[in-house]
RNA sequence: CGCGGGGUGGAGCAGUCCGGAAGCUCGUCGGGCUCAUAACCCGAAGGUCGUAGGUUCAAAUCCUGCCCCCGCAA
């Protein structure tokens, strides 16, 4: 079960990894297809391509709730059900179905940034360190059992987008390792400690502002956090200026790229070049 | 039929409303200056103004079709 690209890469890998090991995928569970992009055209979701590439049935129910779900998944008799960033809540009575029980990839080191957003809101939070974590699946959102974590440095300049690329592969391979492991009994299950736990949010777009008066650090942090997406503004002649990439030294701040509206993505200079009154609202 | 912005020498932009000599900041090439430079000076090359038609004495500019890029929204 998951629907975007990280989810998606699990999936990928999953496949393979399945077949190499006498698993079989039955299923795949993914959000409805939305309309989006221009012309709000339908879109499948990143999973549902995957698996319909690899011959994999796709269930998109609306909704878990309704008791079709939960029919489908007992005529499935799934061992094991893997969750990756579905972006739904499952109910009691699914999450009790598998025999082997309900693991998770979270993109976080648990059981720090629990929720939506934890690529994001590790790289806003300025952290040094983050990585992906499996859990056999609680009630409560992201507060299950540990079963194994890895970390994974987060660079300075890096971004959110770049994390996520860096993560995706990483929390796929963990997914292989942690079925390998239940699969022979050797899996373990440490719980949380909740005490120690954090929310990560999803982004909005009122995080969006920036505040060039605050320390180049933190700047970079929220640049770098929004980056690719909502990404940081700056008004500018009528306008909000996209700005992607910034990395400090000392306490200056550079920006890598930026973006106009109705503009593509550019290398700040290129755009300073078409735009010269720029350089004073960024100082 | 969701809404909106944009396509002008290699890059980024102005010019379009109010048709009438292709411009700006860079880059490139050549030359000069300097201990030195993402410095400065001089000179040069490079553009069917996205594309196909239309209006006009005259179209980057007005009208129509098409292609491509981007934002909102999700």
């Amino acid at each position: 079960m998951g629907t975007p690209d990280f989810a998606a890469t699990c999936l990928s890998r999953l496949i393979v990894f399945a077949s190499e090991c006498g698993h079989e995928v039955v299923a795949a569970f993914s959000q409805p297809d939305k309309k989006s992009g221009r012309g709000l055209k339908i879109t499948p979701t990143p999973v549902r391509e995957i698996a319909e590439k690899h011959g994999v049935p796709v269930y998109q129910p609306a909704t878990l709730r309704d008791g079709e779900a939960l029919q489908t998944l007992q005529n499935l008799a799934p061992d094991l059900l893997i969750v990756v960033a579905y972006g739904r809540i499952l109910p009691r009575e699914i999450l009790e179905l598998p025999p082997l029980g309900c693991v998770n990839i979270h993109a976080s080191l648990l059981p720090k940034f629990r929720g939506s957003a934890p690529i994001q809101r590790a790289v806003l939070n300025g952290e040094s360190v983050t990585g992906v974590t499996a859990m056999y699946m609680a009630e409560e959102l992201d507060a299950g059992d540990i079963i194994a974590a890895r970390e994974t440095a987060i660079a300075d300049g890096e971004t959110s987008g770049e994390l996520f690329a860096r993560l995706a592969p990483l929390g796929a391979e963990l997914l292989c390792e942690t079925i390998a492991a239940i699969a022979d009994g050797t899996a373990k299950r440490t719980p949380q400690n909740s005490a120690e736990a954090t929310f990560a949010p999803p982004l909005s777009k009122a995080e969006s502002p920036v505040d060039f008066t605050k320390p180049a650090r933190e700047l970079a942090n929220q640049i770098n956090g929004l980056d690719p997406w909502p990404a940081a503004t700056v008004e500018f002649d009528g306008g909000q200026i996209k700005l992607f990439g910034a990395s400090v030294s000392g306490n200056i701040l550079a920006i890598r790229e930026v973006q106009a509206p109705g503009g593509r993505r550019m290398a700040l200079r290129d755009f300073l070049r078409g735009h010269p009154d720029f350089a004073g609202v960024i100082r």
